[in-house]
DNA sequence: GCAAGAATCTCATAATGCGGGAATCTTGCA
DNA sequence: TGCAAGATTCCCGCATTATGAGATTCTTGC
């Protein structure tokens, strides 16, 4: 084990399902002695990144809250959820989620959500929680606007469903590309629709999308009308509001 | 510089104010190589803690946001906010933020939020953000509760107030120990009341305060006994939720 | 197609982590 | 209070890894 990979495998340990570890079962799961474990994990300790608690376990630290608020105020894509997800929600006017979604290594994950009151449906998808690329709305959309290459190779190397399974996908995933907008029904959660729209910045290198999951017997022809044209104003207005940020952020250092 | 510092060091440079680093600027700042720098990075970049983004520079990655998610999820302190702050603003019935936070190294960490809607006033305190442990109620409800010897430490280590003023202090911790609540006026936001009562767990290793904050002139003698009841109750309550969470996990990993 | 910078690679050297086991510190319990 | 049983840290020789300087390769803008 060399580097990071050291810390990375310790921290990932620790799940929703077991989210706290003694060192012996550390030093089990990784094959490490308890010497080595107990100087990593005080290390980790000294940073914030995990705690002791009862019965000589550890969990979690505190600084993982410290830079998720860093990112709240800094991260692009991050701070356009807080701005538009809210409004969004209002505007369409029908119980539903909005999402914004972006690529996280071979996965999605959501960055902001904002709910209506009355969103009774349970969606799976929830700010920082990894899920696939290749399933429901907002995976495709992010997935449809990738570079050639890394999109082929996701694809590739993730799908599971015999070659006809994967040309449709493409195809898919192509016509996603013109009308920039994704549709989906019940992929991800049963009775629920996805409906996303890409949004990309390349110098800022993001690949992410705006999305709307709403139930199945909401989705009237006039409230798909409605949630098409503000998804697809909302990803324009979001797309700009980073470039704004980002020449606001230029302007800032350059003054510095 | 060694183990984990190499990457805390990195990751530190993160800030509101600057909150994106290129290579050459990380060099500088610490001393080291590009080479170096460069292989530092990329670790941080493949555990998702950095990514890169223009002008070949890097802001912070995106794993944060799933570690907080996680410990949204399972930190006892983090949930007990999530499940009585809310109510707790709304019975209070006046403008106000109410915190939950607890001890972060050298400083406070408030770890969950909520305010009622017409809360108009700003507070300094906000989620995940280090806060002074000697100012302000929420503060020194944590710090009134810590075994004597830490707490002395800190405070010598951290006031500069003079003799007097560190024994005024002292006395003023003990007041708190014994009547479990603190009340301070405009210490951190002025025109701002913040009153707290500690939290406790020894067991879980945990020290802690529930605070409410509200403006000076909302503060009349009705709300100020329905501040003091309900912090106390309620902090009792979240004592005995966080000993119910620890149970039920020492029950879960026990029948696993 | 070219140049300037970004990013990676190579390699000898210096520094650091590693495991095993002893030593010390906590903590629960009699 | 004293005494185990863990929990945690310490120690040290050895193996592994990080480091810096510079060459090399890769990108990207013009």
């Amino acid at each position: 084990m060399s580097g990071f990979d050291r810390y990375d495998k310790v921290l990932r340990l620790f799940t929703a399902q077991k989210s706290t570890w003694t060192v012996a079962e550390i030093s089990g799961e990784l094959g490490t002695t308890s010497s080595t474990t107990y100087r990593t994990v005080r290390e980790l300790v000294a940073a914030g990144l995990l705690e002791s608690t009862v019965a000589s376990s550890f969990r979690l630290g505190p600084a993982f809250l410290e830079y998720e608020q860093l990112m709240r105020v800094t991260d692009p894509l991050v701070r356009s959820g807080a701005v538009f997800l809210e409004t969004l929600v209002e505007q369409l006017d029908v119980p539903c989620s909005s999402f914004l979604a972006r690529l996280y290594g071979e996965k999605v994950m959501c960055v902001a959500e904002a709910r209506t009151p009355n969103m009774t449906l349970q969606t799976s998808y929830r700010r920082g929680r990894p899920m696939p690329i290749l399933r429901g709305a907002t995976s495709k959309a992010i997935l449809a606007t990738l570079a050639t290459r890394p999109r082929e190779r996701l694809v590739h190397k993730l799908a599971d469903i015999g070659p006809e399974g994967v040309a449709e996908l493409f195809a898919e995933l192509q016509s996603i590309r013109k009308s920039r907008l994704s549709v989906t029904f019940g992929e991800v959660d049963t009775g629920a629709i996805g409906i996303a729209a890409p949004i990309e910045n390349k110098p800022l290198g993001i690949n992410a999308s705006l999305s709307v999951v709403l139930r199945a017997e909401d989705f009237s022809e006039p409230v798909k009308a409605r949630v098409f044209s503000l998804l697809s104003t909302n990803a324009k207005l979001i797309e700009n509001f980073m470039d704004d940020a980002q020449s606001e952020l230029e302007r800032r250092s350059g003054a510095a």
